[in-house]
RNA sequence: CGGGGCGUAGCGCAGCCUGGCAGCGCACCUGCCUUGGGAGCAGGGGGUCAGCGGUUCAAAUCCGCUCGCCCCGACCA
């Protein structure tokens, strides 16, 4: 391809709209434009560079075993009322009508559409296990979209949905997928972990993330050094040290706390640390009220709170139930005497404590020296606050780590989540009818472009791994009315085509500079030089992308080297 | 949804406080010159100053409303 017949328009200046590395250079580099808020157009390179992830993607899921299909993106409103997602669903979900007044919306997902075409067709275990896949847009009318293609509203998303007659067969495909993914990843050049994660509201219990090491990632990796545990922080358990308290339990006492709410007011009129308060707060879930106690200085992860409850509703309770329950307003809640009124879930710090600091259930007032398991009895002690800075690994005692990440895929395991609710069901041997157990994968086809960026770049520019790379080469003539250097690199880039090798030439009418600003911007990872030097001496000149060591080649020579070069640059990304 | 910021030529910005010819750099067009790291000179084209309303002799500028975009937070299959 000649530049001057391309369109690749480049930007001198840092688009405003832009903050970190990777918007900034698709936008500079020509890669992407924006059309509105999350909404992005891919341009010739964008577009060149995301066809060869999707085609990584593609024959990775191929050799899985994976099915290609390609579902609609406008969905029917029915298929997520029968999912029970069209009401759960907030904002995200874009709903519009037709002209006939029906419901649809745009497909963020495509659980329901895909158990609907199953539930049709396959009948028998005998067709099973099945993994079917598609890569393509999904609209998500995200609440803040930023960061360019890290979180757009609209996005390719590679969504695979396999179908089981048992958990075993779940697991092999799970497993299968794991293996997909970790080539895939590979082979994009990116360098990654493998976390546990909540599964959120799309279901089942075990679910791992594809984390792209980034400072500027949106997720936070909390990992140990010594042993490899890592998970994302909404799942990461931690080891509670063993508190042998000294001292005797004293008996409570209730203290005058006049208009002192909060823990940090309680902690600095009392005069304590915060970690001697036992924060309580009181949620609402459809199994009725919870009082969670927590370590004044920690956070409740709710995402855990629902685990241990087995709840899907977790939300605060409001003032006048806090009222009704405690006889107190909020700020003055306390575990003592509501074990008939709400469930006590204690969180394990607590439970070695003496003599610790609560609400005391009456307005303006806090008991001292209360006690779990003297003064209260907890129904449940369980890990449901977040894992912080200094807390030590479960699994070995080492310090936990804490990074930045983006999650580039996730790998769930559904079971039977849509395909009860839907009545999706086959024939198994015994002839019982029995619903799909279903697995479900994700990868954010579109976000791998941005998360490969922010692996990969300096400040002239992108970085690309030739894998992933728009063109595997950048000729460059360096004064095109040279008549010499324009025969010569014509030459060569004609040699390049017929060796099978993507090259951009740069024929352009402009000095020569521009043409290396631009090369180095867009980061094409081989380039050749034709100048005036060389012209006269014979050689091209080769230089990498990544190294900037520049090489001498004899012109009649350059197609070989460049093809040599380019083999050993592959060679690299090979799972 | 809460807080903050911005909106003036394709891009980056000044002008606004203190109302009075709509500007600068880059990009673009023409010519000359130049051609190894975003050259130089000369000439030129391009504007609903986000939109609507108000105040005023006069509004990019002051006031009100609306919209869009960005950042922080909440939310996030």
């Amino acid at each position: 391809m000649r530049v001057s017949r391309y369109f690749m328009p480049t930007l001198r200046e840092k688009p405003q709209e832009a903050e970190i590395p990777s918007h900034q250079l698709l936008l500079r580099g020509g890669f992407i434009r924006k059309l509105a808020s999350g909404i992005y157009s891919f341009l010739p390179l964008g577009w060149r560079s995301l066809k060869k992830v999707m085609n990584i993607v593609r024959e990775e899921m191929d050799r899985s075993g994976a099915i290609e299909v390609f579902l609609p993106v406008v969905q029917p409103a029915e298929i997520w009322q029968e999912s029970g997602r069209w009401n759960v669903f907030g904002k995200e979900l874009l709903r519009f009508k037709d002209r006939n007044n029906r419901d649809f919306c745009l497909g963020p997902t495509h659980e329901e559409v895909i158990v609907d075409l199953v539930k049709g067709e396959v009948r028998s275990y005998r067709q099973l296990p099945l993994n079917l896949y598609q890569i393509h847009i999904k609209f998500r009318d995200e609440a803040r979209p930023r960061f360019g293609l890290i979180r757009a509203r609209e996005f390719v998303m590679k969504d695979a949905y396999s179908f089981h007659r048992d958990w075993d067969s779940l697991e092999e495909t799970y497993n299968k997928m794991y293996e997909a993914y970790t080539r895939i990843f590979k082979r994009c050049g990116l360098k990654f972990t493998v976390v546990e994660a909540e599964s959120g509201a799309i279901g089942g219990d075990v679910s791992h993330e594809f984390m792209v090491w980034a400072d500027n990632g949106e997720d936070i990796i909390v990992w140990c050094k010594k042993c490899g545990y890592s998970a994302n922080r909404e799942r990461a358990s931690f080891h509670v040290p063993d508190v042998i308290e000294e001292g005797d339990i004293l008996d409570p006492e209730e203290v005058y706390t006049p208009n002192v709410r909060t823990i940090e007011e309680v902690s600095s009129f009392l005069n304590v640390e915060k970690n001697r308060l036992l924060k309580s707060l009181i949620y609402k879930t459809e199994k009725g009220f919870v009082l969670f106690l927590i370590p004044g200085d920690r956070e409740l992860n709710e995402a855990k709170a629902k685990r241990t409850l087995g709840v899907t509703d977790l939300l605060m309770a409001d003032y006048e139930d806090v009222l009704r329950i405690t006889g107190s307003p909020p700020g003055f809640v306390g575990p003592v005497g509501l074990e008939d009124k709400v469930t006590l879930v204690l969180d394990r710090l607590v439970g070695g404590m003496k003599n610790l600091i609560s609400g005391a259930n009456k307005e303006d007032y806090h008991v001292k020296n209360i006690t779990p398991f003297v003064h209260f009895k907890p129904h449940l002690v369980a890990d449901i606050v977040f894992v912080e800075k200094g807390d030590k690994c479960l699994a070995c005692g080492s310090p936990l780590e804490f990074s930045r990440g983006i999650e580039v895929g996730h790998i769930f395991k559904l079971g039977t989540k849509y395909s009860e609710p839907m009545g999706a069901t086959f024939l198994d041997e015994d002839g019982i009818e029995k619903p799909f157990i279903m697995g479900c994968y994700g990868i954010g086809v579109s976000r791998i472009l941005s998360a490969i960026i922010e692996q990969n770049y300096d400040k002239d520019g992108i970085i690309w791994p030739i894998t992933v790379a728009p063109f595997e080469v950048y000729l460059v003539a360096t004064n095109i009315n040279n008549r010499e250097i324009r025969d010569i690199s014509d030459k060569i880039y004609e040699e390049l085509e017929r060796r099978g090798i993507e090259v951009l030439y740069d024929d352009r009418n402009e000095r020569a500079g521009v043409k290396f600003k631009d090369a180095d911007l867009i980061g094409i990872p081989i380039r050749v030089t034709v100048g005036e030097r060389g012209v006269k001496e014979g050689f091209a000149e080769i230089r990498l992308r990544e190294s900037q060591n520049v090489i001498k080649i004899p012109f009649d020579e350059v197609g070989e080297k460049v093809d040599e070069i380019r083999r050993e640059l592959y060679k690299r990304y090979e799972p």
